[in-house]
DNA sequence: CTGTTAGCGCGTTCAA
DNA sequence: TTGAACGCGCTAACAG
């Protein structure tokens, strides 16, 4: 069974009578042509049913109407092996496709290895295939030179997520001193007086951000921040069970604890039932980043979460708006966190 | 910033010393090349790292390298706004994304909505704009004969996802009956006789089948089906708890519970609660489908699950051969089911 | 304001 | 076994 021919540009123009290109340019939005041109050829590509043909515009034009995102195979992988999901593959979807679609764009996922010598050519393979007009890099590769040097290079215009690095491309993140300082806030209002904060990994800017932020909460009642309640951490699960051992045996005890990720807030709450520790009665416990397990934890937990979405959704909107303007903006865009209450929060006894 | 040159087939054919011709046969594994030449060529596109442009093949040849996957926007939306995720999605991503990159696909999503009159004209909007090489049809599409004539005039090759029907497009589905045979199976081969099953929606074909499969294991035993332990229902969480009303109040009660679907299933817990019923001491219960959630529930349950990723990546195998041999095959595949044992089943007291 | 011409990077005929 | 012509559907320069 033989494909019907498909719509053409030129099957259009037939129909409206005019030339094809003319159809182009209605299409296209361009300049010059008449709002009785536009309505005739628009009619006639109703009437068809026409749409155009991605490849065809890519080969013929600059803009390929794609926008890749890049990320890491290995969490990806794993978290629908597991039938976790994937919060950042899910959001992501939710935030870009639906923005790219829009402005009739695509959007397509790339997975690649992180820590392999492949990684560049992996980067580049993809974009050699697809030429998209715009690249959406997630961490960890938002801070990668060797990928961010190679998109520059290339001229292509890409969006960094979750990093509020300057430099090339638009940075798109958000606010984690200002979370940090509003979740302390928020225990504060509680009654809370001495909350431990379990810190990041080191090595991740993110880290100090969000120390500075629970720093600044707690100093600005008034308050000194207790250097045993400051606790080294990593982001794991590990660095929450061992903090909330620690935590426990000081006198007095903290009624509060901030994580510095979800990984870090479950490790605590599974450390503080052998521990005679009811959550929230005698624990209150905020976790960063709000993946979907924390909803379903018991209790459920209270979270800033990740505008993921969001984030996407603003890099995307950049990069076609860069496309089409034909510049390679490179700008830092600040997205307001959110923060979900739910039941690992209380009063303090 | 100008890109720079991307590097195209007359690139490694002037690198390589031939016509790029020459290069289009051996990058397409055509007949007639000699091995040295296709090593002389192979050599120049590793030095050069040359990937051919999608949208170009797609334009000169008959191969758009594409898969397309329509997904139920209204549901797939809920779940990423939810943040609960989307089941189907991941699993999709999961088994055809890797299963496309295999063979130099790639796999796009598109949200369409089921129960609009526009079904149609999206539907066609995105194949006129990509031209894929397969479509792959996830319920309630796979079924809807709209779209499945529609694919079939345009002669394009695709998979109806969990449809067990004959007919055009390959049909990849999974025993729901042989499911729901073992699991009631599992069931009484804990010692349960009181077995009770609460029906799908009498609609779909497979509520049929489970319903069947659940019969004959039960009368495999030699044992009789109690008319008032088959409930109806219509896979919703509402009649989930309307049916577990229902059997709570009879005598003798059933000692366990097979479910039609998760949210049956969730239903049958949350009532069985307030009534008094510890699971699984007290009343054993099965769920269908195993979504994320599931595993997550308390107690967690034990669940059938739908091998939504492999359905995926063997459509998408089929798909793909089906393009390479230029033909347009309609057959059935049925793979195999999985069954989760968790926290929610055990032996009756 | 509209139409004409020339490619984009490939695969697909053909002929050599 | 290899190479040369042609066209896919469209946009981007032009010219009218």
């Amino acid at each position: 069974m033989h494909q019907k021919r498909a719509i053409t540009i030129k099957d259009v123009a037939a129909e409206a009578g005019v030339s094809f290109q003319t159809v182009s340019r209605v299409i296209n939005n361009g300049p010059n042509v008449t709002p009785a041109m536009r309505e005739r050829v628009m009619n006639a590509v109703d009437k068809l049913g026409y749409v155009p043909s991605l490849a065809a515009r890519r080969l013929g034009g600059s803009r390929s109407y794609l926008v890749l995102a890049f990320n890491d195979r290995r969490p990806t992988l794993e978290g629908w092996q597991s039938r976790r999901g994937n919060d950042w593959v899910d959001q992501m979807l939710y935030g870009g496709m639906l923005k790219c679609a829009e402005h009739g764009y695509r959007m397509l996922f790339e997975l690649v290895d992180s820590h392999s010598d492949a990684l560049e050519a992996q980067v580049r393979a993809a974009i050699s295939a697809l030429h998209p007009d715009g690249v959406i890099l997630t961490p960890p590769h938002s801070d990668d030179a060797r990928i961010t040097e190679l998109l520059h290079q290339g001229g292509l215009t890409f969006a960094r997520l979750g990093s509020r690095r300057e430099g090339e491309g638009f940075a798109v993140y958000m606010d984690d001193e200002a979370a940090a300082r509003a979740a302390t806030k928020y225990l504060l209002d509680l009654g809370h007086t001495r909350i431990a904060y379990i810190e990041g990994h080191p090595e991740y800017a993110i880290s100090g951000d969000r120390l500075r932020g629970f720093r600044g909460a707690i100093e600005s009642r008034g308050l000194a921040i207790r250097p045993e309640y400051l606790q080294p951490g990593d982001f794991t699960y590990e660095a929450g069970t061992r903090a909330m051992a620690t935590l426990a045996k000081l006198d007095p005890p903290p009624t509060a604890v901030l994580a510095s990720s979800d990984e870090v807030a479950l490790g605590v709450l599974h450390a503080a039932a052998p521990l005679g520790l009811s959550i929230p009665r005698d624990l209150s416990i905020v976790s960063f980043d709000d993946t979907p397990t924390m909803r379903m934890s018991v209790p459920s937990l209270t979270a800033i979460r990740q505008p993921i979405a969001a984030m996407t959704a603003k890099a995307a909107e950049l990069l076609i708006e860069a496309k089409a303007k034909g510049l390679e903006g490179s700008s830092r865009h600040l997205l307001p966190f959110e923060f979900i209450v739910r039941d690992s929060t209380a009063q303090p006894r």
